[in-house]
RNA sequence: GAUUCGCUAGCUCAGCAGGUAGAGCAUCGCCCUUUUAAGGCGGGGGUCCUGGGUUCGAAUCCCAGGCGGAUCACCA
């Protein structure tokens, strides 16, 4: 476990000589933590690849990183400096940085009192060593921070990685480290934001608006979950931290906005694991005077996008599969996928049958449980694991979907898809209900589960009722996972590897 | 929440027929002016997650707890 307080005798032996090289560093007249600016004028990565073809680019050199290894050969030595684009190798000649007579920054500074994980700037000049490895000679070089504390050191030989930082507690606990040692963990994050980046492109180009909405919420709505709760102490009453922002974007369709969207951390008090975090972030996006057969088309059309942009290519390897987002997808209804992997036709069942049916394959159900319920439990169960290859599954039941518009043809079921992608949910979208008369009965619908034992029925929101009575256009909503996509598009296994900073139970001393 | 595995030096790990702690890297000292998991020689460093119990004696066995991973349940 790691050691806090800032008394000597807590710090473990590796720690106490850092501070003391600190003060010598201090007594030298050296600011171990100097407040000026370093010319930084290049990148570790752009020298490696463009040094090779233009090496007059690279004869005055300066670079800012953080020390990784050190080679020390007597009056010479190598050191490994990493900067965000990557890691590039030091010639630290002592002749060279220490003209004079005066051998200190060298034989002190450098060799005794710097150490791996300091920061440091150097200038020079860049050429080839013996073994072919592009280095920069260094005529100067500057502290510009001091570390404190050891850093796990990985090392690598052809390819093979030696003591890794793999423990995930403390990766986590400690993401900054993690992301000095493991340089493909930045690169998971780098993904993460460009996959935001080319959304939100994709969004502003066809002139969507992007909007804020309210996280801390009097009514959470838009979704069937379990709330974090909170005070507010000045207006003394209760706050939920949204589930959802369904409810807030439609208010703004009914405002006029025809095309609006939101990127929304969403917070779900329940349970955690490799696919859930009590925060995550969704994208939710609400156009006016569409419909779902409509919004399939854009999401199939937005993730190709996604995935060219990120990989360059449609098809991005998940674990053993190699999944390819080419439009177009896969479309079955659910009562044609549900009948594929069970031989079950649903269709006409009552609920009578469909309890019995559900028993007779094995997927386990309460009481508590609606007709909708049931057959979503039948699919989860039976069907969307096997869903490897991008599939949008449709016109769901009427119970499980409160704020999607009954479906134009089929009785008993709603305009709903969702698209599923190795196993699991990537999106949910609808026609959305916009007639407030059914509205309120879905509402009333909810009420009643909740009164028979369901914690995650939706509540009543007057006010959203309200808003639909003055008319909401036809309108077409998504809700898209970005951790999920995320995890999809960076191969990653869990959602703690697509967000920095897991929430974790707090870490206690002894 | 349930089951299961894990927690030993800064990091990765070994040690568990119970006899009082080890390796590699890191660190410290010395040598070394093109090395790259640099190398050579020498040295330090540990509430063995915590608390109880069994025992002459516990890192090791037993019980309880903490934190983490995986799987399951709820869910995105």
């Amino acid at each position: 476990m790691p050691k806090f307080g800032t008394m000597t005798s807590g710090l473990s032996e590796q720690e106490t000589i850092r501070r003391n090289s600190l003060n010598e560093l201090i007594k030298l007249g050296i600011n171990p933590y100097p407040p000026h600016t370093f010319p930084v004028n290049v990148r570790a990565s752009e020298i490696k690849k463009n040094f090779s073809t233009d090496p007059s680019l690279y004869q005055d050199v300066s670079i800012a990183g953080r020390i990784m290894s050190r080679r020390i050969m007597g009056a010479a030595s190598f050191v490994e400096l990493q900067d965000e684009s990557g890691r590039i190798q030091l010639y630290i000649k002592r002749d060279e940085i220490c003209p004079g007579e005066d051998k200190t920054l060298y034989n002190v500074v450098f060799k005794k009192l710097l150490d791996i994980g300091d920061l440091i700037g150097i200038s020079g000049y860049v050429f080839i060593t013996q073994m072919g490895e592009i280095t920069i000679h260094v005529r100067a070089l500057e502290l510009l921070s001091k570390s404190l504390r050891p850093l796990p050191i990985v090392k690598e030989k052809d390819d093979a990685v030696f003591d890794a930082f793999s423990d995930p507690e403390l990766r986590y606990r400690q993401r900054y480290v993690d992301l000095i040692v493991n340089p493909e963990i930045r690169d998971v994050f780098v993904k993460r934001t460009r996959l935001i980046n080319s959304m939100r492109q994709y969004l502003n180009s066809r002139s969507y608006l992007e909007v804020e909405t309210p996280i801390l919420q009097p009514l959470y709505g838009g979704a069937a979950a379990r709330p974090f709760k909170t005070q507010h102490n000045a207006l003394d009453m209760t706050l939920y931290l949204r589930i959802a922002n369904e409810l807030y974007l439609k208010r703004l369709i009914v405002g006029g906005y025809e095309g609006v969207y939101e990127f929304s951390k969403d917070f779900r008090n329940e349970g955690m694991d490799r696919f859930h975090n009590p925060e995550f972030t969704q994208m939710e996006l609400y156009v006016a005077y569409k419909d779902y057969e409509w919004m399939m088309d854009l999401v199939e059309e937005m993730v190709e996008k996604i995935s060219l942009d990120l990989h360059g290519t449609t098809q991005v390897q998940v674990g053993e599969n190699l999944i390819d987002f080419r439009r177009p997808w896969k479309r079955f209804t659910m009562y044609e996928v549900i009948h594929h992997f069970t031989g079950t036709d649903i269709a006409d069942l009552t609920e009578e049958e469909l309890v019995q049916r559900a028993q007779q394959l094995g997927v386990p159900i309460d009481k508590t449980m609606g007709k909708g319920k049931i057959i979503d439990q039948i699919f989860g169960e039976k069907c969307e694991p096997f869903l490897i290859q991008p599939t949008f599954i449709t016109d769901y039941p009427v119970e499980m979907s409160p704020l999607a518009k009954k479906h134009r043809c089929k009785p008993g079921l709603v305009e709903r898809f969702e698209a599923i992608c190795n196993g699991k949910e990537l999106c949910n979208a609808f026609s959305e209900l916009n007639d407030p008369i059914d509205q309120r009965e879905r509402f009333e619908a909810q009420l009643e589960l909740g009164r028979r034992g369901d914690t995650e029925s939706m509540v009543l929101d007057e006010d959203f009722l309200r808003a639909l009575e003055f008319g909401m256009p036809p309108t077409a909503g998504l809700g898209i996972g970005i951790d999920r996509l995320t995890m999809i598009m960076t191969n990653s296994p869990s959602i703690q590897d697509v967000l920095f900073f897991p929430q974790m139970r707090p870490e206690k001393r002894g």
